[in-house]
DNA sequence: TTGAAAGCGATACCAT
DNA sequence: ATGGTATCGCTTTCAA
């Protein structure tokens, strides 16, 4: 037998069929592309009849045809789409919730809001990255920006990037949330209330350090110059790490912890509990963020309540950014710290 | 002086300077814009010459250009982004781990996730939202999809779509999740404890019946004939609802609880205790989800443990259903749903 | 080594 | 009431 060697027989894939264009649409409803396109999306400018209208559906239909987004933006010059860099640290409670509520919003008002998941990037690589997507707005939730970064980003179109950081980003519309204010406030409350040696846990989790670093900072900074000690945690997210931290303890000599989260906080007051510490006659305890978990341990957790925007009014600041490409530096003002005095210090 | 009357004068608006294109920095530099390509891509199978090179990388960056995702991809006829629509409820802390960890493994093997927050779309609706963006994979946490839907996806492109459901989802890889495995596991095992008047928790916010609905009916289901009561519980997720559900016990007269979640079943189990109620003598109680404040809890809380795929491997499941497009039907197995029992029953 | 040009899919102007 | 066609930004043959 003789083999053909010019054609090495393609094996013929199944087939996978081609993905249906409006063209094939148009092929198949005997009309030209441009009707396809006047009819799918209702074209109030120009009348097609009924016939023609019916024929160009079935045949849509028929083939199963999407249209294109990329194409349809292209074309356009302009999408409709919010990203959010997802963050680089498993989202906790606080920040789901504020991701979702303001999702629904901007949702009510015609965005889509996409969460971005390129892990590995940082700087302006990360924010090219973003850039390539051409989104109309950008909500960077942390530090993950800087100046230059936002210029890449309006210059790629972005009519709105909105940062949430310690620091004003000039060109943002800045969300100032200075993680190092957690800290003071909580120092500040452990100091009045006597406590001079006061540890501060610092997850051991990666990506962590972001907010766990000016936290102990802002702790540090609090107690300066008071004659208070202020002594480091590290700590994982797990009951056994909190354990072992609590076996150390009688040789730490703390009167107070400040435990970075209500999540790691509380497994550390058990982990305490335990072992017969007393809170807060032995130890004061202060979480953050205000979950729900702080109010139901026993002692009931003090905490550093951070009060994020709701979703309505970031929705609507994003779309008066979109609208008012010129009102760049508008401060929409800082984020209300608080702390919520309960029984464990 | 003469107007020339063809051209009416465009308004010319805060002429927002146009984002500079492939175009703008082949003028720049004084190239062609294949040689812009060529070079900003490093494509190995064209030599450009060093100072060609130069230029074309300073014009670059004198623009601040970035490459359009949307054009590229739109010429390549294919993209490497994974879509998962985010689901309707704020995302719990398994959920939210899941996807993260996901996140994560995907990147690694070159993949970009995207959570696609269309809320407010159902059924089919949503389905073609997710189709119109073309994605190389799409994973459907939840029943939100069916065999037509699948189709719909494969018709426009994706060559894997990964679902998390209680029934297989004919042309998906499914993983199959029976929440009302959740709800049998823990009537059995109530029963089992001697307990015949049980509660169920409901979460009365909206969007969540899509997960309650499954494991109350298990619940139910398992205790059909054996003489043992299923009574409904809905209840928020605040202190004051629990508390609320609380004062009405004695009326109700139940032996032992189903908290649907952790984060349900804590709050429930502090506001009884909070009344005199002893856990487990008076009334035993189960959550689900197997959270670390379960763990925490006094008693610790007996819980369902739902052991989500590893991010690792259903990146690779992914990946794999990437390249073997063939192997639609290929079963991924269910997921394992497990007692972890503790102090509370 | 570099450039001209075709085309990816959809839309909107201008003719017919 | 429809159709032809230029265009969006980019990649990639094919020629030079």
């Amino acid at each position: 037998m003789v083999q053909i060697p010019t054609t090495p027989a393609p094996p013929t894939p199944p087939a996978p069929r081609p993905v249906p264009t409006s063209a094939d649409v148009a092929r198949l409803a005997g009309v030209s592309r441009a009707t396809v396109s006047y009819v799918l999306n209702n074209t109030s400018a120009v009348r097609i009849s009924e016939p023609t209208r019916q024929r160009v559906h079935d045949a849509a239909r028929e083939l199963g045809y999407v249209p294109h987004a990329a194409a349809r933006s292209l074309r356009a010059g302009h999408s409709r789409m919010v990203l959010m860099p997802a963050p680089a640290v498993a989202a906790g409670p606080l920040y789901s919730q504020f991701v979702h509520d303001l999702q629904q919003a901007l949702s009510q008002i015609g965005y889509t809001v996409v969460q971005y998941g390129a892990s590995g990037m940082h700087g302006q690589e990360a924010v090219r990255s973003w850039a390539e997507l051409r989104p109309v707005a950008v909500l960077v939730p942390g530090n993950g920006i800087s100046a230059e970064g936002v210029a890449v980003l309006k210059r790629s179109g972005a009519k709105a990037v909105v940062v949430l950081a310690a620091e004003h980003v000039p060109g943002a519309h800045t969300l100032i949330l200075d993680h190092a204010d957690v800290g003071r406030l909580a120092a500040r409350h452990l100091h009045e209330r006597g406590r001079r040696r006061i540890g501060v846990v610092v997850p051991v989790e990666r990506g962590m350090d972001m907010f766990s670093g000016p936290r102990l900072a802002g702790v540090r900074e609090e107690l300066a110059g008071t004659g208070a000690e202020v002594v480091a945690l590290p700590m994982a997210h797990t009951e056994e790490s909190a354990a072992e931290l609590a076996a150390r303890w009688p040789e730490l000599g703390l009167d107070a912890v400040f435990g970075y989260n209500d999540e790691y906080a509380l497994p550390l007051a058990r982990a305490l509990q335990d072992r017969g510490v007393d809170i807060p006659g032995d130890v004061a305890v202060v979480g953050a963020d205000d979950l729900l978990i702080a109010r139901l341990a026993r002692p009931r957790l003090t905490s550093v309540a951070i009060r994020l925007p709701a979703g309505p009014a970031l929705a609507d600041l994003v779309d008066r950014a979109v609208h008012r490409p010129g009102t760049e530096a508008e401060h929409p003002g800082a984020i209300q710290v608080a702390l919520v005095v309960r029984e464990s210090s």
